[in-house]
DNA sequence: TTGTAAGCGTTATCAT
DNA sequence: ATGATAACGCTTACAA
């Protein structure tokens, strides 16, 4: 059979569809107790739903927040994901993700293609260049970027604090005998979060005056090895420090690592950021800085539903919100502590 | 300013919505070149994209595509949501996703869901419990079951050949003085995939007339340890068979091993299903049986589309497709190779 | 070549 | 306590 609308349910109920209407929107205030329950067993025996796409139409309103993820191959994104699917249900929305593979197009088309399909409001974990589109996109709904800030626009952002991250891992990391670390990143990417990460981490070099500094990591796990390899001769003899900017990084490093025949902890004391299992294990522990993702998720959901509940209200002013992580150290980056010893160290934002 | 409807491009145009509505349809045919010019440019200028909710509810249909995921803990799954993001879009759908948390009623509730907001179809890698809903909800919109069977009904279904793949491990792993062998499963599993796995592996076993069986793996590292070790110890010296069901128990496994510290590939000899960048470095390189993820991703939203854009068409009978999948011998279950060979080994489907 | 009008399924206002 | 009606923004016969 078709599917049932509201007027069908009324025409065997013999009311009309706005009694039905009034029905399901749980106004009972003023309908007889008979027409009540008449209409409600009709709706549980047709197991009748009303259309939300007419609902829609009608109300200017969704209750469906759009998700824009830069890259999903990044474990944080899924977990991001997973943490947003939840609590967005829990709340009564709906979700509707896209993924810009961190091209500036795609996620272009995403934005306006959620706009037009009148999500309520968006998140976005923005690959860059689409600054405008995002401060235009915030009069029509509310906007909350994740992680990655839109430097001129004034829209939400919830982050990780990034800076006390870094800094807390280079002092973990460089904590025994380490005298030149290095931070690896990806060359193509031009994020505010690498911006802070990086500038922090150079920041706490020279103050700690050690050799080392940023460096793109090669895709190719060879190329990647021989990076690892000139360092680690390069220092004589005491061990180097690495931190993979993300867990797409640290993919790469534990691999050139496999080919150099570079030990850990021995010739490199190693560090990460997000954690993930793998983390526990390889190395006997790798140390980690890991956001407080279900913190980020909540944050970043709080924000947006207050802002679309409020109404077409008055914006108020941009609001930024940094959620602290903690660094979690284990045996890559000690030696004298046990093989499979974890030891989590929350850390204080302080700015 | 607020949202620009279709009236008022036909204002400033001076011309009438209907006309306007043509030419956003690219139904030229009739219409004068001043005319069509006129609008190219009032649309290009002010930015107007029409509402795809109004769009919806006058043609009853949204290209969008709603897919329900069971875990996106699960790496398979978030893999599996890019593919089908990146296909989608290109195929011009939009792509709505909820995760059941392999919650039955979040299931149901979110395939109600989506089948309200007028999705064209649905992908579902369902978790079970939801049998009748699914099939019911087949007539309303096209269903595509990924991985997992619902056995009653009459639904497409989009798989790896998982016993093909089941067996071709088992062989791999028993290939050099293995004579016991486990398949390390979760207790909270009944979906399909797991049954046609567990029975595989079983028939396999016995016709090697090997030691061994399906077990689930303790979710506490000491716990599972513990089985590790009473399996190991009772196989008299000889390496034993451990092959993880899915990725999120290859990682209990990993770390089980570490904690009872147990050798790889000497004491034992291990496998896993799914392909993740761990798998290529931890012991030296972990034999994997990889699932073709992009060809299922590609294989569902074929399907799918095809009964989408058929229309409302007689539905045809019952499709089921199995992709077969790769396995790829790595260290963990080979001593006589080098310590980082990689060596694909197509496996054809014939059954 | 263009415009008029009806209708998609719902809800809100105002009568009754 | 209930119903008639208009409207949400768009598309599509059909009329002009």
């Amino acid at each position: 059979m078709a599917r049932m609308r509201i007027q069908d349910i009324a025409a065997e109920a013999a009311v009309s569809p706005s009694t039905v209407s009034k029905f399901i929107n749980g106004h009972y205030d003023a309908m007889s107790a008979s027409t009540r329950s008449r209409i409600a067993e009709i709706i549980e025996r047709t197991g009748y739903r009303p259309s939300s796409v007419a609902r829609n139409l009608r109300l200017d309103r969704s209750r469906m927040i759009g998700v824009i993820l830069a890259d999903i191959r990044n474990p944080y994104s899924s977990a991001m994901l997973g943490e947003l699917a939840d609590r967005s249900a829990a709340a009564g929305y709906t979700l509707t993700c896209a993924i810009s593979g961190n091209n500036p197009s795609k996620e272009a088309e995403a934005v306006m293609r959620l706009a037009e399909a009148g999500a309520d409001g968006l998140i976005v974990n923005t690959c860059g260049g689409n600054d405008e589109l995002l401060a235009d996109t915030c009069d029509r709904a509310p906007v909350v970027l994740l992680d990655r800030d839109v430097p001129g626009a004034s829209i939400d952002l919830v982050t990780s604090d990034n800076g006390c991250l870094v800094a807390a891992l280079l002092q973990e990391v460089m904590r025994d005998g380490v005298d030149a670390c290095w931070l690896l990143d990806e060359h193509n990417d031009a994020s505010s979060v690498r911006r802070e990460r990086t500038a922090t981490f150079e920041r706490g070099l020279r103050s700690a005056c050690a050799r080392g500094g940023c460096i793109a990591l090669a895709r190719n796990a060879c190329a990647a090895a021989a990076q690892l390899t000139k360092m680690s001769c390069s220092s004589g003899g005491s061990p180097i420090g690495l931190i993979a900017i993300n867990g797409l990084v640290f993919e790469r490093l534990v691999e050139a690592l496999a080919v150099a025949g570079i030990d850990v902890p021995g010739a490199a004391r190693i560090a990460t950021i997000d954690e993930y299992p793998w983390n526990r294990v390889l190395f006997g522990g790798v140390t980690t800085a890991a956001q407080d993702i279900a913190g980020l998720a909540a944050a970043a959901l709080e924000l947006l539903i207050e802002r679309i509940e409020r109404g077409r209200g008055p914006c108020g002013s941009r609001r930024r919100i940094e959620i602290p992580g903690n660094i979690i150290a284990r045996r890559s980056t000690r030696t004298d502590s046990g093989p499979t010893t974890t030891t989590p160290q929350p850390l204080r934002a302080h700015r």
